[in-house]
DNA sequence: AAACTTAGTTAGTACATACTAACAACTGCA
DNA sequence: TGCAGTTGTTAGTATGTACTAACTAAGTTT
C-alpha cells in the first residue's frame, strides 16, 4: 500500500534536518543493504533483487531488475546509495545512519512481538517487517525501555546502537563445527516461516545448547542434540545456524 | 510511505476473498469516514478534507479538495464507498467492514502504546495512526489478548467488535451539563495534542468525576473540580468533553 | 573468434496520489 | 431576478513506483 512518498509516516526520525522523508520502499531497500553488508554478501542489483524477493509481505512486488534500477537511481538522488562503476552499490554516511534506524525498529519490533505481546516466533519477522516502518523515535524509545534495553532481536542479531558486544570466541556455522563439542546457537535464520516452527519445536534457539552427535557429509545429513532431544538436520539448513563456543 | 497500492503492507484482513489490499491513504479515508459517522457529522468532500487536515502526521498532504475528489473516486470504483446523488459520502458494506477494522486496530494501537508501553496519552493518537496500518490480524488477536480484551479506547471511544456497551444514562457534552451535578468523562477528543497535556494535568480522563463548579456563559467560561482540583475551561472546550451520569 | 549466457540499463508505459487552475452548481441575499 | 460566495468537480500536470521489451556490456563456451 502506500502512495506517493510523501504521504504519512513521517519520522523525523536521526539527524538530517533536511526535511527529507523517505519511502517505505526506500527504507525496505535501506534495510536490505544493511543486512547484506552484515552477511558480507556483494551488493549489486541482482542481489538486492532476490532479497527484495524473500521479504514478507513482498509478494513480487519491486523484484524485477528495471524497478531496482530506477529506485536505486532516486536513492542515489537523494543522497542515500552510491552506484560504483562496479556497479556495486554502497550505502552513503546518510544512508548508513538511516538503515541502521531501520535494523534497530526491526529488531525491536521482533523482540516487541514475541516478548511482550507473545507473537509465534516465526510470525515475528513479518510482523516487524510492516511495524518497523511505524515506530516513532518516541516509541522506539519506550519499546526500548519496556524490553530492557536488549542488545539483539530473537533470532540472534544485533540491535544496532544497543550495547551489544559480540560474545567471544569464533562464530562459525554449524555445517563447519566440530563433532561431539558443546555449541551456544548464535544466530537463526529469520525469514524461513516453515524451518522455524521446527527450530523452535527442537529449541534451535539463541543462547541454547547444541552438540553435534554425528555428521555424515557423504548423506549430507548432520544430527544434533538440544534439551528437547536428538533431530537431523540438512547441511543447508546447518549453514544457517551460526554458533559459538558453549561457555 | 508510500508507494504505489501494490506494494508492501499485505493484510489478508477481513472478510473478501477478493486478493484487494488497499493503500495506505484509502485506510485513511475509511477510517475518516467511519469516524465521522460516529460523530454523526455530514460526511462531504470538505468535511473530509478537513477531517484529513487534521490527521496526524497529515503534514497537509492529500488536503485538497481535487485530491479528494479523485481519491473517493478510485474508492468508489473498488466498491469502499458510495457518492450520493446529495454529494454525500457512504460507505458500502464492504466499506464498513474495512473501517470498523481500523478503527479497531486504530484504538487497539492507542491502548497498547499507553498500557502496555507507557507513553504519554497526548502522543497515544499520532502513533496509533501510524500502527493501525502494520498491524495483522493475528497480531491484533495478541494485542488484544495482552491487554484482556478492551472495549474503548484511552480517549473513551468503543472499540468496534469488543463487548461494549454503552453506560446507562444519557450523554452529553460537558457544555451542557449542569452545575453541582457529578458527572463520570466518558470520552475526551484525541487528536489535540496541547489540550490533552492540560486535560492528563487536570485528570479530566475517560471514567473519572467531574463536575462543573460554576457556568459563566457571558464570559464563555466553565469552572469544574476534578480529583486533582479546579480549573477553567472555555465553551469551545467544553464542548468537545463528553460526559455521562456519575454512578 | 563467434555465439551464448548473465547482469544490468534504457525506453516506454501504467497507475496511484498529489497539485493548481478553471469551471459548475447551489445558497443566500439584494 | 440576478449576483456573489461556497462547495465541489473537471482538466491538466507532476512524481513515485512498478512493469515489459529491447538493448548493451561482460564473461563463457565451443
Amino acid at each position: 500500500m502506500t502512495s506517493t512518498r510523501r504521504d504519512s509516516q513521517a519520522r523525523p526520525d536521526d539527524e538530517h534536518a533536511t526535511p527529507e522523508r523517505i519511502s517505505q520502499v526506500a527504507e525496505n531497500y535501506l534495510l536490505s543493504l544493511y543486512v547484506m553488508g552484515e552477511e558480507g554478501l556483494r551488493a549489486t542489483s541482482g542481489q538486492l533483487a532476490e532479497f527484495i524477493r524473500a521479504l514478507p509481505a513482498g509478494e513480487g512486488l519491486g523484484t524485477t531488475l528495471p524497478s531496482i534500477t530506477g529506485m536505486l537511481r532516486r536513492m542515489a538522488r537523494e543522497g542515500l546509495v552510491e552506484l560504483t562503476s562496479t556497479k556495486e552499490i554502497k550505502l552513503t554516511p546518510k544512508g548508513v545512519v538511516l538503515a541502521e534506524g531501520m535494523a534497530r525498529r526491526h529488531r525491536l519490533a521482533e523482540r516487541l512481538v514475541v516478548d511482550l505481546l507473545g507473537l509465534e516466533l516465526h510470525k515475528a519477522h513479518e510482523e516487524a517487517h510492516r511495524l518497523e516502518h511505524a515506530i516513532s523515535p518516541d516509541l522506539e524509545v519506550k519499546i526500548r525501555e519496556r524490553l530492557g534495553n536488549p542488545t539483539t532481536c530473537p533470532f540472534g542479531r544485533p540491535i544496532p546502537g544497543s550495547d551489544y558486544v559480540p560474545p567471544p570466541g569464533p562464530r562459525q556455522t554449524l555445517e563447519q563445527a566440530d563433532t561431539g563439542v558443546d555449541y551456544c546457537v548464535d544466530r537463526v535464520p529469520e525469514e524461513d516461516t516453515e524451518l522455524l516452527k521446527f527450530l523452535v519445536e527442537l529449541d534451535i534457539l539463541p543462547n541454547r545448547k547444541i552438540t553435534i552427535v554425528d555428521a555424515s557429509r557423504h548423506r549430507g545429513v548432520i544430527t544434533v542434540r538440544t534439551e528437547s532431544g536428538e533431530d537431523a538436520l540438512g547441511y543447508g539448513v546447518a549453514a544457517r545456524i551460526w554458533v559459538r563456543p558453549w561457555d
